[in-house]
DNA sequence: CATGGAATGTAATAATATAACAGGCGCCAT
DNA sequence: ATGGCGCCTGTTATATTATTACATTCCATG
């Protein structure tokens, strides 16, 4: 079956309720963006997006913190500057609906408009880059005379897992 | 001129960075709200819906609670307290990526899905209401399975006063 | 080895938001 | 009227999210 050319979703296969990212790729592209910008790659990097991608959820930053304390405690501002990084990298996104954070293993566009589809059950995130939706906020913006810089397109709601299976 | 069907600004109109609020529809359409519902459009209420529509920029929590406090201090909570009732009555929106609520004097439909325009020079918000990118956005989701209940879009940028006074 | 820029470790603080609880006020049924 | 009940208020405390400041360490380079 032929991809949908206005969708590009980062779940919706049959795993149901596991949507681990490939952390090996996300790692490479983290690296290969450090390695274009002449910086490190450091473990405490590492360790937060190696964290992202096997949860394949968002989490707070205190909680990626806590997570990833064992003798040494690490501390919440280590997280937000590695969040920083890759944020910057295009690994990891920020939910501003929830201050959260999530790995992503797409290699987005530069100029393009990305949907957090975030569901409050599970939640779960799934990305999608509409076509549509970008047409028609330049569209708005035009109208308006706004040059729109940086979107944030975020769908609080139920995924299909979830739908399908009321309460789990 | 005819307006264009696909857009309701807040804003565009000559006043160029002066964007307050018609303060008395908006605080009549809290106060209706409020009769339906049987509950009080109390003082403190009146005094948050007030401010945010005489200043016509999104404001902080804190800095609302700042501005109201006169002999008595006004405390943060107080000011929560009173924006939830007003977004719930539509009167005042939250700005996710700001963490800032602003004053809205329009009466948007139930499923209406709304864009706010923020202004990264000046501050000022304006609201357009797409129905391209409304249908864009429930194209994706219906293509992922996903039931969106309360979206999230905000554009990021800057707006006509400031692209053509670059500084001020 | 010296040195300068970047990342780290640590502490403190700012900014945003919610919880908990006592008291007051209006409304309504007794 | 009066007592109960629900909602709002005032107040304090606490939780959550994010940034600032600064001394130290690391490391590539000269
Ligand atoms: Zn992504
Ligand atoms: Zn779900
Ligand atoms: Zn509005
Ligand atoms: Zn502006």
């Amino acid at each position: 079956m032929a991809r949908d050319p206005d969708q590009s979703a980062s779940g919706g296969h049959a795993e149901a309720h596991r949507h681990a990212i490939d952390a090996d790729a996300v790692q490479s592209r983290a690296r290969a963006y450090a390695t274009s910008k002449g910086i490190p790659f450091t473990a405490m990097r590492q360790r937060v997006l190696g964290l992202l991608a096997a949860s394949g959820k968002p989490m707070a930053a205190y909680e990626i913190a806590e997570k990833l304390s064992d003798a040494r405690r690490v501390q919440a501002v280590q997280v937000y500057r590695a969040l920083e990084f890759l944020q910057e990298a295009g690994c990891v996104h920020r939910l501003a609906s929830q201050s959260a954070y999530f790995a992503c293993d797409h290699l987005h566009g530069s100029g393009e408009m990305v949907v957090f589809m975030v569901c409050s059950q599970c939640g779960a995130v799934q990305e999608a880059a509409s076509d549509l939706v970008a047409r028609g906020l330049r569209g708005v913006a035009k109208t308006t005379g706004f040059k729109p810089l940086h979107p944030i397109i975020e769908l609080e709601g139920e995924c299909a897992d979830c739908t399908s299976e009321p309460v789990g």
